[in-house]
DNA sequence: CGCGAATATATGACAACACATATATGATTC
DNA sequence: GAATCATATATGTGTTGTCATATATTCGCG
């Protein structure tokens, strides 16, 4: 449930297109933790509305073509602090990289060797992406607000990279250490 | 497809029954990182089989009732070491609490606390698990060698959970100290 | 003027998954 | 003897998500 209330979060921005929210906010803020492509945000405005926890109208473009602008109506704003207030239960993170490591056995050294390298590679460009990344500063007070928000969240991104390389790095050197035979 | 080739794996340590491969094996290991209920698991045996990645028999229980009996073959095999051969792409972790972090301007100060604090109280149990987990020492060199990547993967389990309380903490005491007026 | 890029929305098809439920056997417990 | 638990497998169904594809407009470039 939580692509619905992440897309009713930011209808509280201010009313949208689906073409704005995915590429002017989605992108850059919720997909780091919940990633949608357009397909699924469309289909879900449209389903929002059918609930009446979002309404739509036609925007002419002038300049470019017409749009469908979403507003939260007052049921959606109350269904959002509904499931604000309520602790999510917590879900397994899946990850395929910790299933193959886990049976990094069958193959050999140099292939679980080449796997773990490509791994860190990927997490030393994303902590990279988040150690560059930073927050619009805010001009309004609810923006000001908002980056505090945004703040903790991308604090969580980079401490998460630093941890993964940190255990890459150990992991690598352990395996380097295990003698070919041995693995 | 990490569910098609985790089972793949587990059944290189010896033919069995769906069940057995569910409560004695992989609740016990592969659900940490990629947890799937019994009717997953039992219709994924089913599709292997029908690709001819693993074999299955009828075992005459005498003492319970009968089950089948899945084997891996040797084409299984190469599609699991092809499989762990390559490095699977990065895929963002969802995580429905990061949702409501973002949004918790919505909120008041002291329900984002309260969501916050569960979450700490889960990560701490969480945490409490996996010190205690201890993988099984391994009674052939097979068992051994696996013990070893096990090994691998609940040390991650366990920097991730230590990152997790650090980083709670630290955005519990944040919040903590901005004024209600200002949240 | 044609072409591609950016803007904008919509749907079909399928895979993966979660949750519920159905069924059956044999052992243990009260 | 009835109830319950552990063992064991199977399917129905709805939701979510992914990927591909279709369609239409306007702008800028060469």
């Amino acid at each position: 449930m939580s692509l619905r209330h992440a897309i009713l979060g930011l209808l509280t921005f201010q009313p949208m297109s689906g073409y704005a929210l995915k590429t002017r906010y989605f992108d850059c803020s919720i997909a780091h933790f919940w990633p949608a492509d357009q397909a699924q945000i469309y289909r879900t405005l449209q389903s929002l509305e059918a609930e009446g926890l979002a309404e739509s109208h036609t925007v002419v473009g002038e300049t470019r073509p017409n749009s469908r602008v979403y507003r939260i109506t007052q049921a959606g704003q109350a269904a959002l602090s509904e499931w604000l207030g309520v602790a999510q239960p917590l879900v397994t993170q899946k990850d395929s990289f910790l299933v193959q490591l886990y049976f990094g056995r069958l193959i050999s050294r140099d292939q679980i060797l080449a796997v773990l390298r490509a791994r860190r590679a990927e997490h030393a460009r994303l902590q990279d992406y988040y150690q560059r990344l930073d927050l619009p500063p805010g001009d309004s007070p609810m923006m000001r607000r908002q980056a505090r928000f945004g703040g903790l969240t991308l604090d969580f991104a980079r401490r998460r990279e630093t941890m993964m390389l940190d255990w890459l790095d150990a992991s690598i050197a352990e395996v380097e250490g295990w003698s070919e035979g041995q693995v």
